[in-house]
RNA sequence: GGGCAAUUAGCUCAGUCGGAUAGAGCGCCAGCCUCCGGAGCUGGAGGCCGCAGGUUCGAAUCCUGCAUUGCCCA
């Protein structure tokens, strides 16, 4: 906690000659708690003071020895290390006033003062099913957005959707071909996709069905009536069944610029590359060499004229920045682009725009079958309805099981379901691949979103149950803490802000994630051990303070991964 | 062919800025009080941190090479 190392700070700063700052940072959490709350290593001190590290320890001990502070208790010097111990009563009573003053706010922090920050997420391909490789982009993103959010950032969501390129003259080809209306009304996604999948198959059969395809995404490009209402009819579609998706796992954008929102900015990216002189002409196709640079060389306009993802990414890239002046540029895309991202940053500096450093690739791993990795075209794919719906149903089944007399069985089941898949992606490292595992899927057990949203389950039953007894702030009470399940369920609730900090500037939820299940963890270890409605009427109320900002602490983090806590299920 | 990333317990994964005795979950084994919700808790077994060098007071963590896996580029 931040008041505690400042204290800190204040005191050993002028005893060792540095800055504040600069001891605080060093400070660290000890490995283990009996080595105290805080320490500082005298390793850096060694060389100017010409004494070894355990030597400028013990010393520093037996300056501190006696003394004590406001939130710390003790000093001891233990091997290279001066470790403070936390006055355990005053120190919970900081906390835990904190929790409660600041509520559904703690965690929060205005360090972004109104900056802009766009996320660019999710970004799915029209009249493409909406599969579990694309919910990564989706949980993630909005993770990131609610955590800027939640520090003062003004956060701008904007769904990059796929919804220009030839994919579209092959859904033309595909839709006269064999398409029917009423078909397309029933499930336009999944039917749009199965024409999708046919064109891949007879295309092996008949290869000038290609030219054919190339030729509608021409016309298309061109402005062509009948090809730009084809378009227009899939995009309206595919829209409509991402809405419901969306509005079921509770994102919402700011703006839904897809690539064709960039259509008519592709000329003024050209003019502007040229103008730099970083573009040359090869053989009737610019490009732009990034050989200085050790990337490979980006391709803007082929010779045909067509421009690419590129050209597109870089108007989109100026268009951000002339419209919401960020103060950075987010793109939540799989790791796969990685190289494409370098190339983007790289032109834009090369451009001349200084902002360029403010972009970030968020990249993540994809997820995969056992067998290799999923293949729109192939159809090898699960869709995310589907996974899904299965998880809330098994939700479903073990509420039946485990709570028949809970009354709003379906909204529990919901959360928990939803919880649970979100959870999966956002609680281990995103830059690694993902084993798409059904059995992980649907297990509740163990380091789980359902872990997390059970205990707050249970605290909201204990506070139901001590029916009035937690009404007001008692200053009183919360400094009766001392039980060493109590303190350490204290000190965890404590590192709720710097965690929410460094989730967000890493681009990390799966920080956030661990640390709820940490918090969980010490929950239960308290909720075994130390009775909270039976206890004395004192302890009771330390208690229910206690419990309540542990409630807290699993709603706000819950709720920033876009997870919902149930009172109950 | 070139590049990027990953590699930690049987399996899935954490491990903060290089720091104190390497941490969880699943699975397995043994337990859990007349008590607030057992989706829980306690204990146990289980480690060449991919391999080999290097940097230094100190390396799972940084550097080099190699191996394996995944991805990207022409």
């Amino acid at each position: 906690m931040q008041k505690l190392k400042e204290e800190i700070g204040a005191v050993l700063a002028p005893l060792i000659g540095m800055e504040v700052g600069q001891v605080l940072e060093l400070l660290e959490v000890p490995p283990e708690p009996e080595y105290g709350d805080l320490a500082f290593p005298c390793f850096s001190l060694a060389k100017q003071m010409k004494k070894p590290p355990p030597v400028i320890a013990k010393d520093l001990g037996d300056k501190l020895s006696g003394q004590k502070g406001r939130l710390w208790g003790k000093a001891e010097p233990r091997g290279p290390y001066l470790n403070f111990y936390i006055a355990p009563k005053a120190y919970s009573h900081e906390v835990l006033k904190k929790a409660w003053q600041e509520g559904d706010q703690y965690g929060h922090a205005n360090i972004g003062r109104g900056r802009n920050v766009t996320i660019d997420y999710s970004s799915p391909n029209i009249a493409k099913p909406f599969g579990v490789g694309h919910i990564r982009s989706t949980v993630i993103g909005h993770s990131l957005y609610l955590l800027y959010r939640a520090l003062g950032y003004n956060s701008i969501g904007i769904n990059h959707l796929g919804d220009w390129g030839t994919q579209f003259g092959k859904l033309i080809v595909a839709f006269k071909r064999w398409g029917e209306e009423s078909k397309l009304k029933d499930d336009p996604v999944e039917y749009l996709y199965r024409l999708y999948v046919q064109f891949h198959q007879e295309v092996e059969e008949d290869p000038a069905l290609d030219d054919e395809a190339r030729l509608w995404f021409k016309k298309l490009e061109s402005g062509d009536q009948e090809a730009v209402s084809y378009w227009e009819h899939f995009k309206k579609l595919s829209l409509e069944a991402y809405a419901s998706i969306y509005s079921r796992l509770g994102i919402e954008f700011e703006y839904y610029h897809g690539e064709s929102h960039y259509n008519q900015m592709l000329e003024r990216v050209i003019n502007l590359v040229q103008d730099k002189g970083i573009a040359k002409e090869s053989e009737g196709a610019l490009i732009i060499d990034l050989e200085p640079h050790d990337l490979p060389p980006v391709m803007l306009r082929k010779k045909d004229g067509a421009t690419l993802y590129i050209t597109r990414d870089l108007a989109a890239a100026i268009y951000r920045k002339e419209t919401f002046d960020f103060d950075r540029s987010l793109y939540v895309v799989g790791a796969e682009q990685t190289l494409h991202f370098q190339q983007l940053f790289k032109v834009l500096e090369l451009l001349g725009f200084d902002w360029a450093a403010r972009c970030a690739h968020v990249p993540f791993g994809m997820i995969r079958f056992k067998e290799g990795r999923m293949s729109t075209r192939a159809g090898k794919i699960i869709l995310l309805e589907e996974v899904l719906d299965r998880a809330v149903k098994m939700a479903r089944e073990i509420i039946e099981e485990k709570n028949p007399e809970l009354e709003d069985k379906d909204g529990a089941a919901e959360a928990v379901g939803l919880g649970a898949v979100r959870f999966g992606d956002l609680s281990n490292d995103r830059v690694k691949n993902i084993e798409f595992d059904w059995e992980k899927v649907l297990d509740f057990s163990g380091e789980t979103a359902a872990y997390i949203q059970y205990s707050h389950a249970r605290i909201c039953s204990i506070i139901r149950k001590a029916d009035g007894d937690l009404m007001a702030w008692n200053d009183e009470a919360a400094g009766r803490l001392e039980k060493e399940e109590e303190i350490t369920l204290v000190k965890t609730l404590a590192r709720l802000p710097d965690k929410v900090i460094d989730s967000a500037e890493s681009y990390k939820p799966s920080i956030l994630a661990r640390y709820l299940i940490d918090v969980a963890r010490e929950f239960n270890r308290f909720y075994h051990n130390c009775p909270v409605l039976s206890s004395e009427p004192e302890i009771k109320q330390a208690r229910l303070l206690l419990i309540d900002a542990t409630r807290q602490v699993l709603a706000n983090g819950l709720n920033l991964l876009g997870i919902i806590a149930p009172e109950k299920m």
